[in-house]
DNA sequence: TCCATGTAAATGCAAGTGCATCTATATGAA
DNA sequence: TTCATATAGATGCACTTGCATTTACATGGA
């Protein structure tokens, strides 16, 4: 898979990579915000946070998990601090950072959306695949892509 | 894969779906920006009417081959002519309808991006693949989440 | 014909995002 | 120590997107 140019199987992998994440990701978010539920963005950095040590990370930990530019991140986490869901805390190590932490509130948060979110993900990407073996391979794949030999 | 509750794998491909896509766009677009061209939706837009008969589309034909909102098209087809890269035109069969057609310039843009494009998609999704046996799996795989038993 | 209802596309406004820049702290060389 | 440079995170501004609504035309029934 190396040389200059693409093979045909790469353009149409890459094609419908935008338009499978933009489906699956429009289907979602649609059906969490029926359901009266924040948005997913909100939901996903509330579980990076509840499943690292203590509760919190650096922001900058949360940018390269969620993989969202630095200045997305800053105010993704005013919007969850405004809420109630997440703190700011003073990192000792280093003054310039800080860390994020997740309230009672935000864990209860995350909790309370699962079972919506769970059920879209089936709705949406689960229920489109035909057994196991393809989640597997899918999942295989695309891990494939985020592997970051970047740069 | 029915049933209400997604399995461990689907969970794990859908979260890298959102984070592979993620970071195979903007990486993309940052290559494509650094090269002077305008975003990616202006050149997948203009391939999908290049593509079509005479050139053209109806804007609710390119809202579901691009799989975006209906205000967005709108919006996009609004900069597409303001930089003289379509013309919209009435649509004779139906009056509320119209359609959009690609100019000369139009035609020049993407023939002009298409060498970077295609570096940048071989760069950031078919180098991270091994084979063409995983680029053809892979796009598969995408296209059941793509096609439409929705709603 | 007239009107209620439906559909294609546009638009005002709020919210989110990208970009460049700024502030504050850290680090390392002189 | 001092200063240049680097890094973490915040912010002003422009642009894009989401959402609700509006406008214009289409369709079908009374």
């Amino acid at each position: 898979m190396s040389g200059d140019a693409p093979s045909q199987n790469v353009v149409t992998a890459w094609a419908r990579l935008i338009r499978a994440q933009r489906a699956a990701l429009a289907g979602v978010e649609a059906d969490l915000k029926q359901a009266g539920w924040p948005p997913l963005g909100w939901y996903d950095a509330l579980l990076e946070l509840k499943r690292s040590a203590n509760g919190a990370l650096r922001p900058l930990e949360l940018e390269s998990r969620l993989l969202l530019a630095q200045h997305n991140i800053s105010r993704l986490i005013d919007r969850l601090e405004a809420k109630g869901y997440v703190e700011r805390r003073p990192y000792a190590a280093d003054g310039r950072g800080q860390l994020v932490a997740i309230t009672a509130a935000g864990r209860a948060l995350i909790k309370g959306m699962w079972p919506a979110y769970r059920a879209a993900i089936q709705r949406h990407v689960g229920a489109k695949l035909r057994n196991e073996a393809e989640a597997d391979q899918l999942a295989t794949l695309l891990g494939r892509l985020i592997a970051t030999e970047e740069d």
